[in-house]
RNA sequence: GCCGGAGUGGUGGAAUGGGUAGACACCAGGGACUUAAAAUCCCUUGCACCAAAAGGUGCGUGCCGGUUCGAGUCCGGCCUCCGGCACCA
C-alpha cells in the first residue's frame, strides 16, 4: 500500500483552502485560541528553524481546533529593516522589489508545508497600510511624551552606517554584522521604555506559563535596584553632586568621590590649570580605549584627582573628588560616593591611590574589621559603627533609617534605578517606516496629523547607506509645509528600527484590513490575549520586552484591556547541523526543509522533527532523524486503513467492559490509555512522547484478535485523530479512506473512557530491602493482605528472605511491595 | 565573579506528585525470505560476572555525602557543559 504524498498533499491543501478550514472569524463564536508564531524576516527562504517553529504552532492550532476552539493562527512578514535591505543591495535590487519577491517565494514554500495559517490575515510590515499604523502609534507615544529626541553618546555601527539600540549591541559588536561598534554623539529619537521598567518587571509575576529562565533574563536586563540618591556638595562651586547608592548605611565610610569621564559635570568643576590639563589628558586617554577594554570587570581601576573636594552632607567631611573610568556616565547620576571599606571596586581604587579606608560596618556585634589587614572590602550588611547617631543600627533597617534622615533633612531621597535604558529607535537607513515628524523652525517638532498618515516612503534609487539618512537627500520627500503654521518645514529623515514594526503586529492580525483604525477595540477584546506564543529565545531582551511595552502603552491609552500580550510562551530549541554547529549560509551547512519535503513528504519531515526531541531542546538535524518514523508511517500506520471494517461506530460511544471479550477489552483499554497519554502530551507540547504512544498502540493492535467490528474501527479512527495535528495530510487522507465525509479537523478530539484506562490485573514489583527481587501479578486495587500472601508464595522471594525476620512491610497499591528484613 | 538551566546506554531520548531506570526509536549483531541484493519480517541489545540452560548476582542516571523502607527525582557540598549578566555603585 503506497503512501503517495506528492499526490495527497496538494490535494488536501487545495480542499482545506476551498473549505476555509483555517479562516478565523472577526470575533470568536465559542472558546477562542490565539496561536502566534514569531514574525518572519523575509531575508531568505525559510529554513529548518522556521520549519520547527511553525510545525509546533501548527500542531497546537490544529489540536485546539479539534478541541472545539475558534482558532486564530495568522502569519506575516517583518519586512522592513537591515537584513532585507542588505540582501537587496547585495543583489543590486531595490529593497522594495527584493522584499516582495522574496515574500512570494517564502510564502509558496510555507504553503507547501500545509501549515494552518489563516492567509487571509497576512500582514506585511513594509506596506503602507501597515506602517501607517506603526507611524500612528509613534504619534500617540509622541503626544504622551514617550517618544522624544535627545543628544548623547550612542552606538554606531560603521558597517551598517547607522545607530543601534543597546539591545542590538552584543559584546560591543553589532548584533547583525559583528562589526565593533563605536560611540558617537548624536541627537536621536527614543521611546521612554524606562517609564515602564517597574511594570515590566512586576508583571512578569502574572506570567506563570512563561519559561522561568526567560523571565530571569528579562529581570536582569531591566536591572532594578533600590537605594537612595544623596546630594553631596562640591566645595568652592557649591554645586550639588547627587549620587545613587544602594548602601546608604555606608555613608560615613565615604573617603572619596568619583565622576565618570564623559560626564558633563566634569566641565563645570572650574579646575585650576594644572589639574585641568591632567583631567583632560585622562579623559582623552579613556576615549581612546576600546569598549571591551573598558568593560572588562577584572581590569585595573584608574582615575585622576581633580584637585577639588566634595562635602558629605551627613558629617560635613571633605573628601577628594576624582574622575574615574569605572564610573559609568549612563547609570545613576554618573557619579558615585566611594566607600573603599565596603565596596570591592572602591577598595581596589583606594589601595592603588593611597586613599584612606574607613570601616563603618562590622559584620556583627562580635567581629571587627581592621582596614590595615583587609585584603578586600566587606560588602555584606552588618552593624553601623563610626556613624554618629546611626551607630548600632543593622542591615536593612539601617538603610531605611539613613534614607529617611536624608529625606527629613532634604539632602537625599529614596530612589529606584534601572539598568534598562530608553529605546533608541531612529535609524539612518532607507528601508524602514519614516518617522512621522515635521521639523519647523517656528513650531519645533510637529507630528504629522493623523489624517495625513502614512508618511510614504518614497521609492527612490537613493537608498544606499552613507552614514546619514538617505531620505535627507530626497528633496521631494523632505520639503513640506508645517501643519501648524503653514510655513516651510522639513520632514524627519530617519526611519524607525524594525523592532518598532514587530512590536504590535499581533494586534494587526486581529483586524488586518481596517482602514480607519490600527485595529478594532472590540475585536481585540475578543481575541486577546495571545494564548500561546512560540519563538526562539534569541528575542529575550529585545522583541519580547518591546512588545510587552507596547501592550502596556496601548492599554494605558485605552486600546487594550490586558497588561500582558501573551499568556503562555514557548521557546523552541535551535536546529543545528549534525556536528552541532549553527546552520548558516556562509558555512554552507544549511539544510532546507524543501528538499526533505520533496523526497519524503511534509508529514514525514514534521514527524521526524517532532520525534527526535522535545520542543524546547535543541536538535542536531540530519536526514537520519526521519528513518524510524518513516518506516513506522509507511509500514505500520498508513496501512491501518485496510483493516477498517466500515462499521462506522459512534466516536463518542463508551463500551461496557463486561460486554467485550478478553482480547477486545484489552485492546479497548489500550486505546483509552493512548488517548489519555497523547492528550496530556499535547497539553505540554511533548510531541515526541505522543508519537511513541501511537507507536505502542499500533504495535499492540492485532486486528485478527478483535471480534467487535465497532471497537476495531474505533481504534483506527481515534488513532487517526490523535495523529492529525502532527501529520495533517496523512491523517486526512486516512480519515477519508475510511469513508468519513467531513474533515478530521472538524471532528471532535477524542475523549477517553475513564472506566477503561486501567487493566484489571497489575504487575507489582517485589523489593527486599529496597532491591528488586521479583514481580507478582495481582488484581487491580488488591488489598495488602492478599498481595502479601502472593508475595510470600514466590520462590525467589523465599530464597531472599531465608531465616531473616521481616520487620516492616510497605505496600504501595498497584505499584510495589517492599519487605524490610534483618 | 553573579544569576539561571542541564548532565541518564554506542546515539536521539522516556520515566508528569520519591515507588519496577532505560519507554519509543536509531545504530549494531543474529536469523527468515531471496539465485543475490534492497525492502520487509522476527530475535538480541546498559555494563560486568556466574551458569550447559532456565535463570541468577553485583554495579549503574556527572562526583561525594545525607534524608528515606525506597532517590534520576528531595537536601548539602563539589565537577563539567550551555545560556544570561558582566565595573550598574
Amino acid at each position: 500500500m503506497k503512501y503517495d504524498f506528492s499526490q495527497i498533499e496538494p490535494k488536501w491543501q487545495d480542499i482545506w483552502s476551498k473549505d476555509s478550514l483555517y479562516t478565523a472569524g472577526d470575533r470568536p463564536a465559542k472558546d477562542k485560541f490565539y496561536m502566534l508564531v514569531m514574525f518572519a524576516y523575509p531575508s531568505g527562504d525559510i529554513h529548518m528553524g522556521h520549519f520547527r517553529n511553525y510545525i509546533v504552532g501548527d500542531a497546537v492550532a490544529r489540536y485546539q481546533m479539534m478541541r472545539g476552539k475558534d482558532v486564530l493562527h495568522p502569519f506575516g512578514w517583518d519586512a522592513f529593516g537591515l537584513p532585507a535591505e542588505r540582501a537587496a543591495i547585495q543583489r543590486d535590487l531595490h529593497p522594495d522589489d527584493w522584499t516582495h519577491r522574496n515574500i512570494e517565494i517564502s510564502r509558496k514554500t510555507l504553503m507547501k508545508t500545509g501549515i494552518s495559517f489563516d492567509w487571509s490575515r497576512e500582514v506585511i510590515s513594509c506596506n503602507p497600510d501597515y506602517y501607517k499604523w506603526t507611524q500612528w502609534i509613534f504619534v500617540q507615544l509622541f503626544k504622551k511624551g514617550l517618544a522624544y529626541r535627545k543628544s548623547g553618546q550612542v552606538n554606531w555601527c560603521p558597517e551598517d552606517q547607522t545607530v543601534l539600540a543597546n539591545e542590538q549591541v552584543v559584546d560591543s559588536k553589532c548584533e547583525r554584522c559583528g562589526t565593533s561598534v563605536v560611540k558617537r554623539d548624536l541627537t536621536q529619537w527614543y521611546f521612554k521604555i524606562t517609564e515602564y521598567a517597574n511594570r515590566l518587571i512586576d508583571d512578569l509575576d502574572k506570567l506563570p506559563d512563561w519559561p522561568e529562565n526567560l523571565k530571569t533574563i528579562q529581570k536582569e536586563w531591566i536591572g532594578r535596584s533600590r537605594g537612595a540618591e544623596i546630594d553631596f556638595i562640591i566645595k568652592d562651586t557649591g554645586e550639588k553632586l547627587p549620587v545613587f547608592t544602594t548602601r546608604p548605611d555606608t555613608i560615613y565610610g565615604v573617603t572619596y568621590m568619583a565622576i565618570a569621564p564623559e560626564s558633563p559635570l566634569v566641565d563645570r568643576l572650574s579646575l585650576d590649570r594644572e589639574h585641568r590639563e591632567e583631567v583632560e589628558a585622562y579623559r582623552n586617554a579613556v576615549q581612546m580605549r576600546s569598549e571591551i577594554e573598558r568593560t572588562a570587570a577584572t581590569g585595573e581601576k584608574d582615575g585622576v584627582f581633580t584637585g577639588k573636594y566634595a562635602i558629605n552632607p551627613y558629617n560635613r567631611e571633605e573628601v577628594q573628588l576624582w574622575v574615574a573610568d569605572y564610573v559609568l556616565a549612563g547609570y545613576g547620576t554618573g557619579a558615585v560616593m566611594a566607600v573603599p571599606a565596603h565596596d570591592s571596586r572602591d577598595f581596589l581604587f583606594a589601595k592603588k591611590y593611597d586613599i584612606p579606608i574607613k570601616v563603618v560596618i562590622h559584620p556583627d556585634h562580635f567581629s571587627k574589621l581592621d582596614p590595615a589587614t583587609m585584603d578586600d572590602a566587606y560588602t555584606g550588611y552588618g552593624v553601623m559603627v563610626n556613624s554618629d547617631l546611626f551607630d548600632g543600627l543593622e542591615g536593612e533597617e539601617a538603610v531605611r533609617e539613613v534614607t529617611e534622615y536624608a529625606e527629613r533633612k532634604g539632602i537625599g531621597r529614596g530612589k529606584i534605578n534601572y539598568k534598562l535604558r530608553d529605546w533608541l529607535i531612529s535609524r539612518q537607513r532607507y528601508w524602514g517606516a519614516p518617522i512621522p515628524i515635521i521639523h519647523c523652525s517656528k513650531c519645533g517638532l510637529v507630528p504629522v496629523p493623523e489624517d495625513e498618515l502614512p508618511v510614504l516612503l518614497p521609492k527612490t534609487d537613493n537608498f544606499k547607506p552613507k552614514g546619514r539618512s538617505p531620505l535627507a537627500d530626497v528633496p521631494e520627500f523632505m520639503d513640506v509645509t508645517c501643519p501648524q503654521c503653514g510655513g516651510e518645514a522639513q520632514r524627519d529623515p530617519d526611519t524607525m528600527d524594525t523592532f518598532v514594526c514587530s512590536s504590535w503586529y499581533y494586534l494587526r492580525y486581529i483586524d488586518p484590513k481596517n482602514d480607519c483604525l490600527p485595529f478594532s477595540k472590540e475585536k481585540a477584546k475578543a481575541w486577546m490575549p495571545i494564548d500561546l506564543y512560540i519563538g526562539g529565545i534569541t528575542h529575550a531582551t529585545g522583541h519580547l520586552i518591546y512588545f510587552r511595552f507596547f501592550q502596556k502603552f496601548l492599554k494605558d491609552i485605552g486600546w487594550l484591556e490586558d497588561d500582558e500580550p501573551a499568556k503562555a510562551l514557548c521557546n523552541h530549541g535551535m536546529v543545528l547541523d549534525v556536528n552541532g554547529e549553527v546552520m548558516s549560509k556562509s558555512k554552507g551547512n544549511v539544510v532546507s526543509p524543501v528538499v526533505l519535503m520533496e523526497k519524503r513528504g511534509v508529514d514525514i519531515a514534521r514527524l521526524g522533527m517532532f520525534f527526535t526531541a522535545p520542543t524546547e531542546r535543541e536538535v542536531l538535524w540530519s536526514d537520519e532523524v526521519v528513518v524510524g518514523i518513516e518506516k513506522f508511517i509507511l509500514n505500520r500506520f498508513f496501512p491501518l486503513v485496510k483493516d477498517f471494517r466500515k462499521s462506522y461506530p459512534d466516536l463518542k460511544f463508551n463500551f461496557k467492559l463486561d460486554a467485550l471479550t478478553n482480547d477486545d477489552r484489552r485492546a479497548y483499554i489500550r486505546l483509552n490509555q493512548t488517548v489519555k497519554r497523547v492528550t496530556d502530551d499535547f497539553e505540554r507540547l511533548q510531541f515526541n512522547t505522543a508519537i511513541s504512544a501511537l507507536m505502542e498502540l499500533t504495535r499492540d493492535y492485532k486486528p485478527d484478535k478483535i471480534r467487535n467490528d465497532q471497537l476495531n474501527d474505533l481504534i483506527i479512527l481515534k488513532a487517526i485523530q490523535l495523529m492529525a495535528p502532527m501529520a495533517p495530510h496523512l491523517a486526512e487522507e486516512m480519515w477519508h479512506r475510511c469513508g468519513m465525509q467531513t474533515s478530521v479537523f472538524r471532528a471532535q478530539w477524542p475523549a477517553y473512557d475513564r472506566n477503561a484506562v486501567n487493566f484489571e490485573t497489575v504487575v507489582i514489583a517485589i523489593q527486599v530491602n529496597g532491591k528488586l527481587r521479583g514481580e507478582v501479578s495481582v488484581a487491580r486495587d488488591s488489598e495488602q493482605d492478599e498481595v502479601f500472601t502472593a508475595v510470600m508464595a514466590n520462590e525467589r522471594i523465599k530464597g531472599h528472605l531465608g531465616e531473616k525476620e521481616v520487620i516492616k512491610k510497605i505496600y504501595i497499591k498497584n505499584r510495589l511491595v517492599n519487605l524490610v528484613v534483618k
